[in-house]
DNA sequence: AGCACGCCGACT
DNA sequence: GTCGGCGTGCTC
């Protein structure tokens, strides 16, 4: 692998430097320099800050902003790679894109401050000058291991050799057994490019050949690798990665958090001989900071992660892939709230290297980027094997509503028990947890709410409360009405995932139905659990959230049931239809994806929709077209701009009063809007008062600079918080 | 984000 | 008379 040059030719700095630390500090702090101490930009810094010494990073020359005789001194240099000055660019275009304080978006990228210390080596043993005093079996045993020269953890010994670990002590204290150090981590290993991965498809062999063809010719940009469940994009990107390895490059895979499965990093395995490095929120601090190492040095070739993976310091990056490119999980909606698709483009621009994004219902802005020819578009048109895509039925509950209090059509019900029949499985969907969303008295009509919130509580039968699921409030289950003290008289309305199960176990007693619920699961390993009973045939029948809907491969699974496809397409989100067809279509391409042909069923009170007719007919460029007509009228994302401004604090009055304040002062024009106040659709939430004024404008504004503007000419009192939200995708 | 300083209630 | 609640404000 080639060191990079990177920032590491930059001139020393003398005198005085910019520090960037990872706190809301608004700016970078400017420190003296002592003179022993040879900086460059990006190096890694403690420096004092009040009372205590914190991590920061070089970010330049000093700036002049505090007199000299203020400053105080850079403490000390940590012995690592500076970080690259591409990542520090990308720090700063996040930063002004998304009006996030510097030092927070800094924040992403030193995960944990003791990253920079070197790992902390472990005690190991190795074959030692002297022979034992007397032979035992037990002893023979670790000689054996250690005859290779190399040293091992005393527990790895003990464990390997079956004996305990007094046998290791005494070996030691004899010097048969020498104590060392060894990396508590060892470098990652490298990924074999050469070796043959599963045999390709024509398809898939063309699409691999465009793809791996630009990475070797060095074409920086951006391609759409578009094709449908099913039809192996990962193996055909795969062969992109194999391209960018050969040439001795880095490699960035983004996925959705939830799609970071053992089967993605099994299928990795299979074709590159070793796991990729990982980088997500279940990876321990240790384990971490080795593997922040391996990328800084050069020396991990392959990290597959979460967003927030962007941010690691590669020296030599060559390729970035974002898989399921479409996924609202790449929106982060607190802190910095920024999109990592977007910022992933940014980096791959900065860095001049390629980026392939891959999805089967690409978004429509990266649609339209293909479109006017900005980005390159690489199809898979067909699913690979046998697997073909499910039959979708919708069912007009107008005309064939479920029975009074319950929620599967006769329709769905009868193709259920027509699918456990033959000996095959179903996956009903819902997006909503709990028993009812709502409860209601029958005498009074008065509905349970949330103190802190704007939303009503959510019973949740199995543990007998009735739950807010925006800030977490929850009571005991009423015997009685709260407002007219009727006994017996509140009613669920609506169905949950509980309501769901019960109902399905009504109609199917003697079967298996599981629920999974992110309220009824709360270890990765009761997940796991869960998904090998379905995938083993344990579980008839399924019922689940957004969760299900992911990354799994159920073979004998020949039914999706959605129970109400309609969820999301009300509210004023312009991309709900989107959300609603990609959801849907991803739902459904669990269905039927090996032998058998699969059925999906959605339930729907608006079967003449355009998102409805679209997935019917399974034909994604008409719902494409519809729903471009329509963004293009309205001048909504991807044909206009859109920023969100909330306003929120404990005071009503106080937030309504600077809401209106910046109204009265915001920018308005022919291509530029500001809608609002309007109370935010949770307008009380964890007991804030929430408002929000929402910025259209047209596609060639810049709306980061247009909403610092307005927004730095505005006095905001102490107690109210301003929040923006550039090109918003959660409407909450 | 921390961590100080600062001004009003129940205790040795 | 003090210990301590967390409101406001600063950190080069």
């Amino acid at each position: 692998m080639t060191e990079s040059a990177g920032s590491s030719l930059d001139a020393p700095l003398r005198g005085e430097a910019s520090v960037l630390l990872p706190y809301p500090l608004g700016r970078a702090f400017d420190y003296a320099i002592p003179e022993d101490m040879d900086l460059v930009a990006g190096d890694h810094v403690a420096v004092p800050l009040g009372p205590r010494l914190v991590p920061g990073i070089i970010w330049g020359p000093g700036t002049g902003t505090v007199a000299a005789s203020r400053l105080k001194m850079i403490d000390r240099r940590y012995p690592v790679p500076p970080m690259p000055a591409n990542l520090r660019k990308l720090i700063d275009w996040v930063a002004s894109y998304t009006l996030a304080d510097p030092g927070l978006v800094l924040k992403l990228s030193l995960r944990s401050p003791e990253t920079f210390e070197p790992p902390a080596p472990v005690t190991a043993y190795q074959r030692g000058p002297h022979d034992p005093v007397k032979m035992t079996p037990a002893r023979a045993r670790i000689l054996d291991l250690v005859a290779d020269g190399l040293a091992y953890r005393a527990a790895d010994l003990a464990e390997r050799a079956g004996v305990s670990a007094g046998v290791i002590k005494a070996l030691a204290a004899q010097g048969v057994l020498a104590a060392t150090n060894i990396p508590a981590f060892p470098r990652p290993a490298e990924p074999d490019w050469r070796r043959r991965g599963p045999s390709l498809s024509a398809d898939q062999a063309g699409a691999a050949q465009q793809l791996a063809g630009r990475i070797l010719a060095g074409t920086a940009g951006v391609t759409l690798l578009e094709g449908v469940t099913g039809s192996g994009k990962t193996e055909v990107y795969f062969e992109a990665v194999a391209a960018a390895l050969s040439k001795g490059r880095q490699v960035l895979i983004l996925l959705p958090e939830i799609a970071l499965t053992v089967q993605f990093l099994e299928r990795f395995a299979e074709r590159f001989g070793v796991r990729p490095v990982e980088w997500h929120s279940d990876v321990g601090p240790a384990r971490r900071r080795a593997n922040w190492r391996a990328v800084a040095e050069g020396h991990a070739a392959v990290v597959v992660g979460a967003r927030s993976a962007l941010f690691l310091p590669f020296p030599n990056l060559g390729l970035i892939i974002v898989d399921e490119e479409h996924d609202a999980a790449f929106k982060q909606e607190d802190l910095v709230i920024y999109h990592a698709r977007d910022a992933a483009v940014m980096r791959a621009h900065l860095e001049k290297i390629p980026l392939i994004l891959a999805s089967a219902t690409p978004s429509l802005e990266t649609v339209w980027n293909v479109k006017r020819g900005r980005y390159a578009h690489v199809h898979l048109p067909e699913r690979h094997g046998v697997a073909e895509l499910p039959e979708i039925r919708l069912i007009d509950l107008k005309q064939q509503p479920p029975p009074r209090g319950r929620f599967l059509s006769g329709p769905l019900a009868e193709a259920m028990a027509q699918t456990v029949e033959a000996g095959e499985q179903v996956l009903l969907f819902l997006n909503r947890r709990g028993y009812a969303p709502l409860t209601l008295c029958r005498v009074c009509g008065h509905r349970v709410k949330c103190p802190n919130c704007s939303s009503w509580l959510v019973e949740h039968r199995f543990q007998r409360r009735l739950t807010c699921h925006h800030c977490g409030h929850h009571e005991r289950a009423p015997s009685q009405c709260p407002s007219c003290q009727a006994a017996d008289s509140l009613v669920p309305c609506g169905p949950g995932v509980e309501r769901v199960l019960e109902e399905t176990k009504a109609l199917l007693p003697d079967r298996n139905v599981a629920l999974f619920s992110s309220d009824q699961i709360f270890t990765p390993q009761a997940a796991r659990d869960i998904i090998d009973d379905f995938t083993n045939g344990k579980i008839d029948v399924l019922i689940g959230t957004q969760v299900v809907a992911k990354g799994h491969h159920f073979p004998n699974l020949t039914l999706v049931g959605v129970v109400d496809a309609d969820l999301g397409l009300s509210g004023g989100d312009p991309r709900a239809a989107e959300r609603t067809y990609q959801l849907l279509s991803q739902v459904s391409g669990r269905a039927g994806r090996a032998e058998r042909p699969g059925r999906a069923f959605l339930q729907t009170w608006l079967p003449e929709h355009p998102v409805m007719q679209a997935l019917a007919s399974g034909d994604r460029a008409q719902f494409v077209a519809v729903e471009e007509r329509q963004r293009e009228a309205d001048g909504l994302p991807p044909f206009g701009r859109l920023a969100a401004i909330i306003v929120s604090g404990p005071d009503e009055t106080d937030v309504n009063r600077t809401a209106q304040a910046l109204a009265r002062t915001a920018p308005r024009g022919e291509r530029l809007d500001v809608l609002g106040p309007a109370p935010a659709p949770l307008s009380l939430l964890r007991g804030q008062y929430r408002v929000r004024l929402l910025l259209h404008a047209a596609r060639d504004i810049n709306v980061p600079a247009q909403v610092r503007s307005w927004l730095s000419a505005q006095e905001i009192p102490a107690k109210v918080r301003v929040t923006v939200d550039i090109d918003p995708y959660s409407f909450f």
